[in-house]
RNA sequence: AGACAGGUGGCCGAGUGGUCGAAGGCGCACGACUGGAACUCGUGUAGGUGUAACAGCCUCGAGGGUUCGAAUCCCUUCCUGUCUGCCA
């Protein structure tokens, strides 16, 4: 959630910040008159709470004293009632609040660049040149074919559309990059954690898929859980309206876990092969930051990503979102984009977060600095999507034939 | 899933309707004592909101109710422990 506050003392600012993510004017305008109103209700409201808890405090001592107390007690009755339409008022206010807070997107960094969408993102680098190839290299799901590899098929049969099966060798390398990534995260300081693959929806608010997004996720019948769309939310959420001493910080984890999502709005897009499913394998990294340090770290981050691609020879490039294309908890965001011979382009493959106090302001994170508490910074990053590196490996190492060669460093691993 | 017992500050633990945001202890911080330390003694030590700073308001797992007044009484719910059942 944004800091109403600095929307208050800042409105200008503020509303040419989150133009930039598509917030129309009158919406803040909204949010700004509906922060005052449920300041000014709390005020009048605490101020017949005070009121009401003074006088009470008397019975007792009318009481000790053996006085009458019924003249009291008409007063004390007379302000109760005063206090109910007060009391409405004030949850009118915080309803009507909150329910436009939680909606708004996060205020993009001074320096992301402005666009309207992926088209303006700026590529800030390329790692690695594509190989050339002295065939037409195919696409992964002709490859999966030849080699048997993916059961799109039984998948469906299984679950539904968007659900796929790996078989062999395609099985076992999804298994060795899994345990590539932990072990290359966990060499950089990062703990390794296995959690919940269903998160609650207090902890989906806090990461800020709810309550917005909630059509992008499979929820569970009957039960206050849902399917995590991605690592992010468990891994964060692990200090969850928790205050952590400055010494902890930088708090980092990195978790293996399969992701959910309904794709809804996706429709038509990427039907065909592995890039875009309901179900997913992801390894995340998670940085509970001091504020102070939170870009250094973004910067480790997407090294860290970077260096993975390298490690496994995929040519790639690093491009720096632009404010349109931003996610809604992101302060700024740096995608890694794999060059994928057979579809000839380049296809995201990590995205790395600030999300700044966003997230922390929602979640409750928290940390002591000094005497007084300060939100966070937290920061999120694929490192790596497990089944978009499958597919990228497959179409960069294919040989004539169809058949696939095991990048070096996996080796140990199958 | 069923039966019973519980959920109080960083931790332990007292508190069954008013003077309780909460005794006592541990821990921690600062000070005194010491050459230095331990011991001992003294002082301080929850969070949120709010304010220029006070004040005020909210919080004793969570939500609701009774009452002028709730940590304390009632209802719902979640969690933990023990036993039973079931299971990897």
């Amino acid at each position: 959630m944004i800091d109403l506050k600095y929307l208050q003392n800042n409105f200008e600012e503020a509303s040419v910040k989150l133009q930039k993510k598509g917030v129309d004017s009158q919406t803040l305008e909204k949010l700004k008159s509906l922060f005052a109103e449920l300041k000014a209700a709390n005020a009048a409201l605490e101020s017949a709470k005070a009121e009401q808890n003074s006088m009470s405090k008397l019975f007792g001592q009318y009481k000790r004293e053996g006085k009458d107390i019924a003249e009291l007690k008409a007063k004390v009755d007379a302000n109760k009632e005063a206090m109910v339409p007060l009391q409405e008022k004030a949850r009118q206010a915080e309803v009507a609040l909150y329910e436009i807070a939680l909606a708004i997107p996060n205020f993009p960094d001074d320096n992301v660049p402005v666009g309207e969408d992926e088209e303006e993102n700026v590529e800030l680098r390329r790692v690695l040149e594509p190989r050339s190839f002295d065939f037409e290299p195919l696409e992964h799901w002709a490859l999966a074919e030849k080699n048997g590899w993916i059961d799109f098929e039984r998948g469906v049969k299984l679950a539904k559309s968007r659900f796929s099966v790996l078989r062999g060798d395609a099985a076992r390398l999804e298994r060795a990059l899994i345990n590539f990534f932990l072990d290359t995260n966990r060499e950089k300081g990062f703990e390794e954690l296995c959690v919940p693959f269903m998160n609650n929806a207090a902890m989906l608010q806090g990461t800020g898929q709810l309550p917005k997004f909630e059509e992008d996720l499979f929820k569970i019948e009957d039960e206050d859980l849902y399917l995590i769309p991605t690592a992010e939310v468990p891994l964060t959420n692990m200090y969850h309206d928790e205050i952590l001493s400055a010494e902890q910080l930088p708090v980092l984890m990195t978790g293996y876990t399969p992701c959910f999502r309904k794709e809804a709005g996706s429709a038509g897009r990427d039907t065909r092969g592995m890039i875009r499913q309901h179900q997913f394998d992801k390894v995340e990294m998670v940085a509970i930051a001091h504020p102070e340090k939170s870009d250094e770290i973004f910067e480790m981050m997407v090294q860290n990503a970077s260096d993975i691609l390298t490690a496994l020879g995929l040519p790639h490039r690093v491009v720096e979102l632009c404010t349109g294309d931003l996610g809604f908890s992101a302060a700024r965001t740096i995608d890694l984009e794999v060059w994928l011979p057979g579809q000839n382009k380049y296809r995201e493959i990590s995205s790395i977060s600030n999300t700044r106090d966003f997230q922390a302001r929602r979640a409750k994170i928290r940390f002591k600095d000094g005497k007084k508490n300060r939100l966070v910074h937290t920061l999120n990053g694929s490192a790596l999507a497990v089944g978009r590196t499958l597919i990228a490996i497959m179409e960069n190492y294919q040989n004539e034939d169809g058949s696939i060669e095991i990048p070096e460093v996996l080796k140990k691993y199958m």
